[in-house]
DNA sequence: AACGTTATGTAATAATATAACATTTATAAG
DNA sequence: CTTATAAATGTTATATTATTACATAACGTT
């Protein structure tokens, strides 16, 4: 059972945007097309996408600087996080496999540190682009 | 065996400055560091980066848009990325553990995609922020 | 020497993200 | 319902990160 969030109207314009896209899309981008609806400024957008990560609405693409819709409905916590990524079309999408994550979650090593959260991306070619 | 790879001018000052530092630096910040030796700049900086990058002797540390030395002397293929991230002191060092790699390196899943290369990043506190 | 490749220099600009400050809206006590 | 508090919004300016475009120089091979 998770938490419900009550998005606030920025939030839902940016989060309902995302999500319908279905795939990861750019803060700029997010920006332009959210122009129309009245939000105007990247500082609008920025906030809206830090509180959505905050919640695991969506996650962010680091190597890519991009938002995704979370596609994994029991992965409300983002803190641990995995995506596939083809290099080629720039396809992205998360992959949900519980010996993975548990795999990840149960990691440690004798540097003494506790890990609480982790992000991994794979990079390759996918199915599509890979018969070209 | 790796391969030699000599270095270009430009391409050692940053590398010498990168790993002297022991730590991850951002590109401006090296850009800063290195103006008394003729580098003016940002693309002379990032031009280096991204060829040192591609030989494997600097790792980019996405969520952080940092670049570290790697510390890792069996890893010049960068195409396996672990590090773990102080959130609190901001330390980063790279993993080394075969177990890790190993996992990470074989899998798959039904995707139909083939995986070539992966970065992972580990959050969490290390032992000197931990007992603060 | 001639050729192709890699690296460099320089200026301008694009793309990504945050600081600072004022105001408004939502939530929860009292 | 009023007051207090936290969360969200609006707006302007600015900081940070990264690339485009074009000209020149150095390097490695034949
Ligand atoms: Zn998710
Ligand atoms: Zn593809
Ligand atoms: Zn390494
Ligand atoms: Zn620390």
């Amino acid at each position: 059972m998770q938490k419900e969030h009550n998005l606030s109207k920025n939030q839902k314009i940016i989060f309902d945007l995302i999500d319908k896209s279905g795939g990861p899309m750019k803060a700029y981008s997010i920006l332009f097309n959210v122009q129309k609806k009245g939000i105007k400024a990247p500082l609008q957008v920025y906030r809206a996408l830090d509180k959505l990560v905050e919640i695991g609405k969506i996650h962010k693409i680091e190597s890519r600087n991009a938002f995704i819709a979370c596609q994994n409905s029991s992965c409300q916590i983002s803190k641990a996080t995995a995506f596939s990524i083809c290099e080629s079309c720039e396809n992205v999408s998360e992959i949900s496999n519980s010996k993975l994550s548990k795999y990840l979650s149960n990691f440690s090593d004798n540097s003494g540190m506790k890990y609480s959260k982790y992000n991994l991306e794979f990079f390759g070619l996918c199915k599509k682009c890979k018969s070209k």
